[in-house]
DNA sequence: TTGTAGGCGTTATCAG
DNA sequence: CTGATAACGCCTACAA
């Protein structure tokens, strides 16, 4: 078991100074050719490699961020998260990744250890607790020490960072304004409690579809569901409501209201036609396919990461204050046989 | 923006020594109770916490895991991801994880990336390519520098490490017996490249479960799919080959091909039953629910994580070498509607 | 009871 | 062209 070689190590070998192996793997011009091909060839035979944490430790910065979400089986996280990593990887950086569990108490503990040195800045996407409690000192903790944050998707305006979200209200405004296209009059809307601030645009999106397209809200036809899958309450909702159309913020939903409304009898889409947010496994694969408001979840990674790793770099070379941005995701909407065309 | 506090900040604010505040903030005995509390107070009200680098680079170790997986959009990936976050979480750790992606290339930079000090120790499955090129030279170059190791589901004997896998060939032999109990005669495989070391032993208890109950195996009713969602060869392998059952080595493959065999009409569970590996979002949700096998991905992770700490930290406290060991996590059959019971 | 010094591995500045 | 020195932030054996 050879352990990892040092730079003292070659010194020492090659019997010159640390600094000039230093020097000579850096093929700085101060080192004479000779010196700098022994050191090389040494280095490369022993495979030497710096120590990241060695280079963190002088550099002041780690080249590791850090990525906080609620959940990580749930296709639209996942998607985000394979964005995230796949832009920072192609930029030298690592991704260390803590899951909140919807839990406040558990963000705010992983934004601690993570915020000593761990990690250059972070992404995530606040917990359902946060966002019900509306307590955001941990995150102006972190963004008070000046490490770059970047939010996505579920945000909050009580935080002065980069944030990139989905055009949610629009998105929703299209795909409801489609379904009444088609002939639908009665659309159901099945959301999450609303502290959610997707939960709530996603609503807005919905009245103001309706009320531009001269239909009434009516409030029985909104049905909001718990955290967890309890979902007795869709079949009554169906039953009593007339209902001829499904809108749910979510791909769970969407696929359960369209089983419950299957297991009536009742025929998908001429009767009842269902859209739900997040285009994932379930969607492309349920029968009949159901038409999904899909994300992009690897482009909102992509973004947030371009975001935070920019401002990282930025921060290291000068001293101008770039302004936060807020970048807006297009959402797009994938037709499937569980609408009308 | 107050910049992060450290130890030398204490001291000059405090007028005393470095090594003091170090040890008064660690209760030592050998500093006097007023100091003490001098420094404590001065710590809390400042909010000092070490910095993670310097105590990593003083104590050669990093509290982070490396976690490299193939694919992260993938629910048994992601459970078992979840399992060994929730560990490592609840004992000190972080959790790096980078995705392969399947391809060999990203399976090694990732792991040098990681192994230049980042981490403590990998956890990992190996990507298909890495199985195909059976070239395990990264792991073993980890390995011999004395770094642990752990892998799980996607295996080889060719490394000596810690291990975690399923009993695939067992599980699958319970579950094609379960079919040639309810009748079944002309059970179909679908499975992928047998270069997966999984594959290859779920296919041994297919074709041990039909042998052990009297069935000769019929090679035509084995149907190897590629990597990606190549399908197009369900459709004739069902309507030429008489068959009654069928059991995939994924849930993608058996809710594709249920779909393909309702589309012909053809009666689930009566004509033709589906069992498939992997219990996630698609097989509860499938109609009918999909039966299928619970990989117990959190239990794999946690079981991981566990093994791998637990090796780290005796590394730390002594020198005794811990043999390997493989553990084995029991699948177990979700019964759903998609098979006879 | 407190402080000094050295070291973890690297880099950068400055002197030779 | 090469090397000594200091520094990043923390810890600890040893000295005072």
């Amino acid at each position: 078991m050879r352990r990892k070689i040092t730079l003292k190590d070659i010194a020492r070998e090659l019997e010159v100074s640390i600094s000039t192996v230093s020097k000579a793997l850096k093929n700085s011009a101060e080192i004479g050719r000779d010196t700098k091909e022994k050191v090389q060839a040494f280095a490369k035979l022993y495979n030497y490699k710096p120590n990241n944490i060695a280079v963190s430790l002088k550099n002041k910065h780690t080249k590791n961020i850090g990525v906080i979400i609620p959940d990580i089986v749930h296709y639209f996280f996942t998607t985000v998260f394979r964005g995230i990593e796949k832009y920072a990887n192609s930029h030298g950086y690592n991704v260390i990744i803590c899951v909140s569990d919807e839990s406040f108490d558990k963000e705010v503990i992983n934004m601690e250890m993570l915020a000593n040195g761990s990690i250059d800045g972070f992404i995530m996407a606040l917990s359902g607790e946060t966002q019900l409690k509306n307590d955001f000192s941990h995150l102006r903790e972190v963004t008070d020490q000046g490490i770059p944050l970047v939010l996505f998707d579920r945000v909050t305006d009580e935080i002065q960072c980069d944030k990139v979200i989905l055009n949610d209200t629009e998105i929703t405004h299209q795909a409801i304004t489609k379904m009444i296209k088609s002939g639908k009059r009665r659309i159901g809307l099945l959301t999450t409690e609303n502290f959610f601030n997707v939960s709530t645009d996603r609503e807005a999106g919905y009245r103001k579809a309706l009320t531009d397209n001269g239909i009434s809200v009516d409030e029985n036809l909104i049905l909001t569901l718990p955290f967890n899958e309890e979902i007795d309450a869709i079949g009554p909702f169906i039953d009593n409501n007339d209902i001829d159309a499904i809108f749910a913020v979510n791909e769970i939903f969407a696929i359960h209201a369209m089983g419950i409304a299957q297991g009536k009898g009742i025929k998908v889409p001429e009767e009842i036609s269902f859209i739900g947010f997040t285009d994932g496994w379930l969607s492309r694969y349920a029968s009949p396919g159901l038409t999904s408001i899909a994300q992009h979840g690897d482009q909102m990674g992509e973004i947030a990461a371009k975001m935070l790793i920019d401002r990282v770099e930025e921060e290291l070379k000068s001293e101008i204050e770039i302004p936060f941005r807020t970048e807006i995701v297009k959402a797009s909407i994938v037709e499937r046989e569980s609408t009308i065309n």
